[in-house]
RNA sequence: GUCCCCAUCGUCUAGCGGCCCAGGACUCAGCCCUUUCAAGGCUGCAACGGCAGUUCGAAUCUGCUUGGGGAUACCA
């Protein structure tokens, strides 16, 4: 097997088409295209493959550029940095295919053809319905003139440009990932539309080429076509990059991971749902690729860089599940530093729009937080509706039904004391909190613990389930443990 | 239909002829810790698709088969 030579640096490209929202298999690729390019010392290029003009969505290219500059993945050249194998979308270079394209066809390596979309269809219609195992292009056009081609049925006056594909094309190749990989035979490839724009075979071979790529990595549905690729570069005279043929992503149902069946399909989607992107990272780099450590599977970018070696790439597509990657999340979560997951927890809610955001108070609360709530978050979303009752002013504290269905008959002692206690504490800290509700409610009213506490917490949270009770009344302060402790004793004599 | 790719626990994987009656991680279950929930610790459930062959010996090699996926576009 050949796999690109280590000591020279690659030169690697993701060329995503702009249809929309940033697809995860473009992350989960460019993943790839970087580590061998930092391996390497070589470049990151992104090419922009807008030859689809029917499909082409307005902003999606700079949603490209922010999701891969949010992963950490962020292109050496592109539009938008271009370096100096510009430019980088293919609606601007379009010249170049149509003058490589008529250069084929003085060559005898490529024919115009006339043929009608309507006749094509049938075509393949007819082939179907024959169960002939004889497909692809007839070649009517093969050999005629514009004029000769013009008298026969099925014309259409604006002609493709069709590569003729030779019986003893090579049918093999060497993919970094796979060793030698068997190819389908190729039909008779339609390379330059009827709008003059290239299809992406023409295209991808043509900017490779022309933009120094050397290594190039790209989902395994581009197998089949591969052997029409290398052929142009023979045609063309010039040397293929390296090709990896990464597996493709898959939904639980086994199928082409797609943004239909799958919400995490769509890569903003991560960043909504509140995941880290070196969470994110670390679990696509899992789903190809065995773990760098014996003994764990967290791992850093650098250290996945500086293992990297394409013969240990899965060829298997992984079914994308997220339960791995929730565990990865919260284990990247609890690695952060206090003020930095109070960072991020801001930052995300800046993102989503969340109203605790631009409140001074907020943020200082989310930081008191952070330590309290850190191993108890999934994702960053998790946050603030476990942090709502630090921020709810008393009055507004809401009670849920199932936290008040678990206190007990003697309720309202317990409150009576905890109040008690409350109002006479010199320190209002979490361990003097504990302490002098333990004296008070398990020493003084002989409670267990479990039943001691629940009402505390049910009437200073309103909720069964909270954070650590003490820290959180630290945080909440005397005057607001107090009153919410009356509001919920008040409720039960009612 | 035809061609191509792939095949170890539910999921991600280790394994590249003996160290494997298959190891790790996630999930799930149980226990411990414990003021709730988590986190953490411990234990457990769970896989080499099938059939031939090669070999003293096969998860590992070969063939067939089955299953899954992909490609068969003037989409990428």
């Amino acid at each position: 097997m050949t796999e690109p030579t280590q000591t020279v640096p690659a030169r690697t490209r993701v060329a995503p088409s702009p249809t929309g929202d940033p697809h995860v298999g473009t992350a989960y690729q460019a993943l790839f295209d970087v580590a061998w390019a930092r391996k390497t010392g070589g470049r990151f290029v992104l090419r922009i493959e807008d030859t689809d003009r029917a499909r082409t969505v307005e902003g999606s290219e700079q949603l490209i550029y922010s999701d891969l500059a949010w992963l950490g993945l962020a292109p050496d050249e592109g539009p938008q940095n271009p370096g100096e194998c510009g430019p980088y979308r293919q609606s601007e270079r379009l010249p170049l295919y149509r003058q490589y394209a008529e250069q084929l066809i003085e060559q005898g390596h490529a024919y115009y053809c006339w043929c009608s979309p309507e006749r094509l269809a049938q075509l393949r219609a007819d082939q179907a319905a024959s169960k002939t195992s004889q497909t692809g292009y007839d070649r009517c056009c093969l050999g005629l003139t514009r004029d000769e081609r013009a008298k026969l049925p099925g014309f259409s006056p604006d002609p493709v440009v069709r590569m003729l594909v030779p019986d003893d094309v090579d049918l093999e190749f060497t993919d970094a990932i796979r060793g030698q990989v068997h190819t389908p035979r190729p039909d008779d490839q339609v390379i330059l539309k009827a709008d003059g724009f290239p299809t992406y075979h023409l295209a991808v071979v043509v900017d490779d080429h022309l933009m120094g790529i050397t290594a190039a990595v790209r989902g395994e549905e581009w197998i089949s076509s591969t052997p029409k690729h290398l052929l142009l570069y023979k045609w063309l005279g010039w040397t293929p990059p390296a090709i990896a043929h990464m597996p493709l992503l898959r939904n639980t149902d086994k199928s082409k991971i797609s943004k239909r069946k799958n919400p995490a399909a769509r890569l903003e989607w991560f960043r909504e749902a509140g995941y880290l992107p070196e969470a994110l990272l670390n679990f696509l780099e899992l789903l190809a690729y065995p773990p760098v450590h014996p003994d764990t599977e967290v791992q850093s970018f650098d250290e996945f860089v500086a293992c990297f070696d394409w013969a240990k790439v899965n060829t298997t597509g992984p079914i994308f599940d997220l339960a791995k990657l929730n565990w990865l999340n919260g284990a990247y979560l609890r690695q952060l530093s206090d003020d930095e997951l109070a960072h991020r927890i801001v930052t995300y809610w800046e993102q989503t729009g969340e109203p605790g955001a631009a409140d001074p108070r907020a943020r200082a609360v989310v930081a008191q937080a952070a330590p309290i709530i850190r191993e108890r978050l999934t994702t960053l979303a998790d946050a603030a509706p476990m942090i709502g009752f630090l921020l709810t002013p008393d009055a507004a504290l809401g009670m849920d039904d199932d936290a008040l269905a678990t206190l007990p008959p003697n309720a309202d002692q317990v409150l009576d004391a905890a109040q008690e206690v409350l109002a006479g504490l010199d320190d209002f800290r979490a361990d003097a909190i504990q302490a002098g509700l333990r004296t008070a409610l398990v020493d003084g009213l002989g409670l267990k613990p479990k039943v001691a506490f629940g009402p505390v917490r049910v009437a200073l949270t309103g909720r069964r389930v909270s954070p650590p009770l003490f820290e959180s009344a630290e945080i909440l302060g005397r005057a607001s443990c107090l009153a919410r402790l009356g509001a919920l004793r008040a409720r039960l004599s009612a």
